[in-house]
DNA sequence: TCCATATAGTTGCAATTGCAACTATAAATA
DNA sequence: TATTTATAGTTGCAATTGCAACTATATGGA
């Protein structure tokens, strides 16, 4: 551990490399701004919220602790906590205590939260299909879904905590 | 305009088309995570500032108006004012008004601000080489590369205002 | 069993973001 | 030139997110 300080050192990035890196930042970035953007011009909540009901309704029984309900869309529980309140609040959602743990908290889906989330569904489809998925055909989407695996098999020796 | 109801209605995904799709908003999610994360451990600012400071860096004379600025970094008109005020606080930035345009202000990097994306960048640069480049040799990155500029080139008929 | 530690979730407070209304200058046009 | 319309930026207020401290239950030994 002595004279390898540039073994992973910082470089000057290629352009090929720059460009990869800047280019999925900013297209993902684009793409989500224009779900928003088309959710909100019909007036629906925001793809969070869309997240949420779907995550529920596509598993058994429309229920899930908020513990894995964070992990499957990504929000620090504090943020899962909160966003089960206000969904609750619109009634889409129903708190209870799970029963196993006794410091689990149970999201489950409502009617209302299926409904709402079948509403949103094509809005969201559409601008995903009009401006990702239609400019790939179906060998080149799974070429893109195998790069994009790459990137999520955990790095070198990195925590995966979150 | 009649019976062209289905023509790009709502279809149900192939599981290609959703794991593409997952994939791409997840791996960029999990990657920002993982560089905001670093940056915060490190004591730095976050990501968002770090882009401006760059934008104006990489910058003829390292000064732009707020609104080629926000532009760039993808951000909303009233948050890029805000974010051009915090900057100005810190004194990473100065404000002054556009020569040419009344109503124009520029942002200009400071050394101080120089000073401190300079810092920032190999924490940057490491998590993304470690968990994204990492994974992909240069005939790969090259064809990533065109699936995602794929991506960025305009939709169908979408406007690009933003 | 008792204690230390880990995990699940909540909450107060500060920072950031989003929305809508507003000011001011520029550009277009009659 | 006078008038309308578009663009640049700001600001108040509400909603959301992030941080840190806190409660409560679980789990793993001594």
């Amino acid at each position: 551990m002595k004279g390898d300080k540039n073994k992973n050192d910082t470089r000057k990035w290629t352009e090929q490399e720059a460009s990869a890196w800047t280019g999925l930042v900013q297209a993902q970035q684009t793409l989500i701004d224009k779900v928003e953007l088309e959710l909100k011009k019909q007036g629906f909540p925001s793809l969070g919220w869309y997240d949420v009901l779907w995550e529920l309704e596509r598993t058994d029984g429309g229920i899930l602790r908020l513990n894995d309900l964070g992990k499957r869309v990504l929000l620090d529980k504090y943020n899962v906590t909160r966003l089960a309140q206000r969904l609750e609040e619109e009634g889409l959602v129903v708190r209870g205590q799970c029963p196993n743990d006794g410091r689990g908290i149970t999201a489950a889906i409502t009617e209302k939260g299926r409904k709402l989330r079948k509403k949103m569904w094509p809005v969201y489809e559409k601008v995903v299909r009009e401006n990702f998925l239609c400019k790939f055909n179906s060998k080149e989407l799974k070429e893109l879904s195998n790069f994009i695996e790459r990137i999520q098999a955990s790095g070198l020796n990195e925590s995966l905590s979150k």
